[in-house]
DNA sequence: CGGGATCCGCTGAGATACTG
DNA sequence: CAGTATCTCAGCGGATCCCG
C-alpha cells in the first residue's frame, strides 16, 4: 500500500510517470478531460473492460495526488461523480505535447475516443472542483 | 514478441507511453540526455540495478523507436555506443516540462542523478547520430 | 450504486549461466 | 565486452462475492 515509488524512482518525473503508467490511468484521465465529470458507472462503462478493482484503485490514486476530484453525494443510492482538478489541466496540457509529437511520429491512428480534446470538455471537466 | 500497445492502446500517446512506462526506459533516456553517449557497460553501470536482459531489451525498444541511436564497432572486444537521437531531444524536452510540473507538485526530491539535464549534454548525446 | 475483500492465474522482471 | 537463453518466482490485474 504504500509502495510509492522508491528503489529507482525517487525523482518526480519517475513519480508522475509511475502514475501515469498505471495500466489505465491515461485513458481515465483523458476520458475524464474530454467527456467531462461523471459517475463512476458511467466512467466503468466508458473505459470498458476495466475491472472495477483497477478503476477505483486508479481512481484512488489518481485522487491522491490531486488530479481528480471525487465527489460523494449521500443519497440513496449514492452517487459519486469524479472530476478533473485544476492541477490535471496542467497535466492534460503536456499530455497532449506528448500527444502532439505522437502523431507526428506514428501519424495519427484511429481507436482513440479521445485524440484531440475539447477545450469546453476540459473546463467543464474542472468546473465541479 | 509482436505485442506492441493493441487492445486499448491503440491511439499515438499511449505507444509513446507504453514506450516510457517501461520499467527502466526513463532512467535509460536521461541518463543518456545528461551523461552523453554511452557504452553498454558504462550504461549498465550506471543505470544500477539492471540486468542484462531489461537493459538490453529496453534499448532495441527504444532504437526500433528512433530514440536512441546503437554504432557497431566490430573491434575485439566488440565496442556498441549508444547515443540519443535527434527525435530524443523533443521528447527530452516534454519530459522536462514534466520533470518541471513534478517538481512544482512535489518539490524537488534528491535521489535522482539526472534532474536538472546539461543543455551541453544533450548536445554531446545528439552528435553522434 | 459504489466499492472493499479475497482468491487465483499469468506474465513480466530478475538471476544465473553461457556465447561470439 | 555485449549480449542471448532459460528458469523461476511474485506481484499485478481480473473475476467473484459481498457489504453500506
Amino acid at each position: 500500500m504504500a509502495r510509492l515509488t522508491n528503489d529507482r524512482n525517487s525523482c518526480p518525473v519517475s513519480i508522475l510517470m509511475n502514475l501515469l503508467s498505471g495500466p489505465w490511468t491515461m485513458y481515465i484521465i483523458w476520458t475524464l478531460s474530454t467527456s467531462g465529470p461523471m459517475r463512476f458507472g458511467a466512467l466503468h462503462r466508458q473505459v470498458e473492460g476495466i475491472s472495477t478493482k483497477m478503476l477505483t484503485e486508479r481512481l484512488r490514486m489518481l485522487e491522491q495526488e490531486g488530479i481528480v476530484h471525487r465527489h460523494y453525494e449521500p443519497t440513496v443510492p449514492p452517487q459519486v461523480t469524479y472530476s478533473l482538478t485544476e492541477r490535471a489541466g496542467e497535466l492534460v496540457a503536456i499530455l497532449d505535447q506528448l500527444n502532439g509529437l505522437a502523431q507526428r511520429w506514428y501519424g495519427d491512428l484511429p481507436g482513440c475516443g479521445a485524440s484531440q480534446p475539447q477545450p469546453d470538455a476540459l473546463e467543464k471537466a474542472t468546473v465541479l472542483l
